[in-house]
RNA sequence: GCGCCCAUAGCUCAAUUGGAUAGAGCGUUUGGCUACGGACCAAAAGGCUGUGGGUUCGACUCCUACUGGGCGCACCA
């Protein structure tokens, strides 16, 4: 069990009053001449008991007790504030090492079913920075939430059907005539980026010019197997990883898609209007009706999206969430107000937006833009900067905060990367442990460093961290505490020697240290990131 | 015009989602390499948290009105 979730135990018992277990905040205060953990529960209990919370605060404290407190103090305006004992932090080293890659786990999340969708980048391209961002949010909330305990199912939608497709392969098959030196053009709302031609040229390597009578449905289909493996490449050489790939074209292939337009019109929520079919989405959160079947006959991308979510539902998750970019906020109303005509719970689907990131290159912005095909892929960026340093990066910062990205400075200072600091303190660890031979010894008599505590405190948080992670839906927190601890082992590091001739001594801190490389990596492979042994 | 999001040190970002004296990195300044890896450590300077009101024991956090930015507002996806 967690720290917090022991101490919250405690508390309660310590009560009055019956209070539910969640309402007893537990807290870390940033002064830690406040205590290793504080609560504010005295303040919440002023109206029931019709006092004051320095004196409430007071009554409880001395009925705090167990054996990983070492004492109780009440604070004014009416903290109550809790002090770990030294011989409960130094025993956690040694639980530590025991639970190795599990340390941090919990079942917090009760094995319940959820699904993440994320990326699920339109297949007329391949990934540029802005897909990163998303990628590495899915990914990294997948890992955190799967180590909390939830069963999660990492997904990626393939919108392969509807009039993109027709467009990528009207822009593949007009590059292609340009191979075979012939005019050609490509439309208004066609694809104009690099890769286009590079898949032209591949054809066109491949069959020479023998297939300048075929459709636009056969570049089509060729485009579109090159661009999905050229994506799932990407994702993978990101660290970036799916158990379901979803194909849009394999829900009309089910009947997916006509059986939910035949479950709206049943529900009476559709009615036809200059000759198109239209939800009544603004019966509920929609500011405005949506069109689900236009004049001509074919579908909006909306039907087929309701038949995606509903389907995700109906394969059992007891939650679902989508993990999308600012541009499609306006979304969240129709899908959830779809959903709810159709019986499901909305609220059991979450919509996590990311602000976007915008683009620099010397300072200046690139637009991103279809006309021109101008951006920075994915590939580019892994290439300047690495993996670890990419993913630390987006995973670094809060999904709201709208990120500038400049590739330039990103060069530059990839040496200054956060992800540096951290991986040194793991390579002198390793460093440590290999000059070392001797025995790693399991009591801890002569540790007595403050700074020591101070890292045994910290380690012993992580399971709460990574709950909150989860909970939360924040992995920004993981990579906040990865960099904590790393700082706090360059502290140790320089305050005392480790390796010594004092077998005993030496002994006790190698098991020290092995612990808090355990906490590091475990926190890294939350979010993606390998951490080098030798820089 | 309407809707969603944002505004914190010179710059890039945090702040345990309402807690105690708002913290890091970069940059600037000072000190430390005969300590196992100096890509590090110790320290200083830097803030009316965009502005004005409000809510309460307590506000960067919630409400409200402004100011300034991003993104939406399709029979595109």
């Amino acid at each position: 069990m967690s720290i917090k979730r022991q101490l919250q135990h405690i508390i309660k018992n310590s009560l009055p009053v019956d209070v539910e277990i969640d309402e007893i905040m537990i807290e870390i205060p940033k002064d830690r001449s406040n205590g290793d953990y504080s609560t504010n529960i005295a303040f919440l209990l002023t109206k029931r008991l019709k006092s004051n919370p320095l004196v409430i605060a007071n009554n409880i404290k001395d009925k705090i007790v167990s054996e990983m407190i070492e004492r109780v103090e009440a604070s004014a305006p009416g903290f109550i504030n809790i002090f770990l004992n030294k011989s409960f932090l130094l025993k956690s080293i040694n639980k530590i090492i025991e639970k190795n890659k599990s340390y941090g786990s919990s079942d917090y999340g009760r094995n319940r079913k959820i699904n993440i969708e994320y990326v699920s980048a339109n297949p007329t391209g391949i990934l540029h920075i802005g897909h990163g961002r998303g990628a590495v949010y899915g990914d990294n909330l997948s890992s955190i939430m799967a180590f909390a305990g939830f069963d999660i199912t990492r997904e990626y939608y393939i919108n392969d059907a509807g009039n993109q497709m027709y467009n990528l392969g009207v822009s593949i098959k007009g590059r292609y005539k340009e191979q075979c030196g012939l005019s050609y053009e490509i439309p208004e709302n066609g694809y104009h980026g690099s890769e286009i031609i590079d898949i032209a040229t591949k054809i066109y390597d491949f069959y020479k010019d023998s297939k300048l009578n075929e459709s636009v449905e056969f570049f089509k289909k060729e485009g579109l197997d090159i661009l999905i493996n050229e994506i799932k490449k990407d994702l993978d050489r990101f660290r970036v990883n799916f158990d379901v790939f979803t194909s849009e074209q394999s829900l009309y292939d089910r009947g997916l898609v006509d059986r939910t337009l035949d479950k709206l019109k049943n529900a009476g929520k559709c009615y036809i209007e200059d000759g198109a079919l239209w939800l009544k989405t603004s019966d509920l959160y929609d500011e405005k009706d949506r069109v689900l079947v236009k004049k001509d006959g074919n579908y909006t991308y909306l039907l087929p999206d309701i038949a995606y979510h509903s389907d995700k539902f109906d394969r059992g998750f007891s939650g679902l969430i989508d993990v999308l970019g600012a541009d499609h906020h306006g979304y969240i109303n129709r899908i959830k107000t779809s959903l709810e005509f159709l019986g499901y719970d909305a609220s059991k689907l979450d919509i996590r937006i990311l602000q976007m990131v915008r683009l620099l290159r010397n300072g200046e912005e690139i637009k991103l833009s279809k006309r021109t095909g101008k951006t920075i892929t994915l590939n580019e960026l892994i290439d300047e900067v690495g993996v670890n340093a990419a993913r630390y990066f987006f995973a670094s910062k809060s999904l709201d905060t709208q990120m500038d990205f400049d590739l330039d400075l990103a060069v530059k200072n990839s040496n200054d990367n956060p992800v540096y600091y951290i991986e040194y303190a793991n390579a002198r660890i390793t460093s440590i442990m290999r000059n070392y031979q001797g025995k790693i010894l399991s009591d801890f008599s002569t540790i007595d460093n403050e700074i020591a505590y101070t890292i045994m405190n910290k380690l012993i948080e992580f399971e709460d961290v990574v709950i909150a992670a989860a909970q939360k839906g924040l992995p920004h927190l993981i990579t906040n505490y990865l960099y904590d601890v790393a700082g706090l082992f360059h502290s140790y590091y320089a305050s005392e020697k480790i390796i010594t001739d004092d077998n005993v001594y030496t002994g006790q801190r190698i098991a020290f240290i092995k612990a808090i490389q355990i906490v590091m990596n475990n926190a890294a492979r939350l979010i993606g990131i390998i951490l080098r042994d030798e820089m």
